[in-house]
DNA sequence: TATGATTTGTTTGTGTGCAAACGAACCGGG
DNA sequence: CCCGGTTCGTTTGCACACAAACAAATCATA
């Protein structure tokens, strides 16, 4: 159906092919994984479960800490936070040393959700990267992790 | 400092580490492009730019179709078109088949837009897989597509 | 041709994601 | 001790992204 790869665009678009584009890729791999992530967690979104996996691994953090280990900015943890609270899975206090901090740590609720969904999460991840061999797998986590 | 691999959370979270999932390491990447991407083309986002270089490739197009051409649902390609047309690089207008439809092409300004921004967006596509050796970009991009 | 299903676009509501501006608290050096 | 720089958190404003619900137009087929 015509010669795909020489196609030229009509203008002076040149050799312009979005669907080649990384950040197009990036994109479009990002929002497979969120609905695969929808249909197997609907009860979370895939920020407020890294929110709270990331809390039990490191324990009670401040806010904007938590924020940096999840990459989301001051503004964004926030919000994840405040509806993760209002569900009761992790709870806010404040810093016997600063008194600028926000402490945040998880609930007896927030840890049973968490031990309940790891295994959805990690059907999630394999899902994700269903299309792949396991030897590709590993190889495509290893770039991406580089480019972060 | 410390047996990073084998830590063992203190909970019952197993051994679900967070920075070793696709979707947070997806999210990370798509993060840094689009920082990378502002910096080189402050006054288009990468979708807006996307939704841009797409049109100039299919010609007029329907808003929807438009929409399914760059991975994004009816209601975000309205937004994104009615800010590319409030900004006259695009312009809409009726099919003379279908009523429904809201046919969309690029104006003037819009391809010379398209045209002076592409080295640009080229320079951002590098800039992004710099991480990378040549050959292991071509194995990420081929394995990203398929992950789309 | 009637009519039921599909498609097109719109609107509303919720949730990230980031920039910018702000006040409060902390920290370091003088 | 004071003062400037930093960090912590908040708020506002804008831009995706998607679900859900809707009206209008078109299509399929009985």
């Amino acid at each position: 159906m015509s010669d795909a790869p020489s196609r030229r665009a009509a203008s002076g678009t040149e050799a312009y092919q979005l669907d080649e584009q990384v950040g197009f890729l990036l994109r479009r791999a990002s929002q497979r994984h969120i609905a695969i992530f929808n249909a197997g967690i609907p009860e979370l979104t895939p920020t407020q479960f890294a929110a709270l996996a990331k809390t039990a691994e490191i324990g009670p953090v401040s806010q904007n800490e938590l924020g940096r280990a999840t990459a989301m900015d001051a503004a964004t943890i926030k919000g994840v936070i405040d509806r993760l609270a209002a569900r009761g899975l992790i709870e806010t206090g404040e810093s016997p040393t600063d008194r600028r901090r926000v402490m945040v740590r998880l609930t007896s609720e927030g840890r049973a959700a968490l031990a309940r969904l790891i295994p959805s999460a990690q059907a999630i991840t394999e899902a994700t990267l269903a299309p792949l061999t396991p030897p590709e797998r590993a190889e495509f986590i290893a770039l991406l992790e580089r480019l972060g």
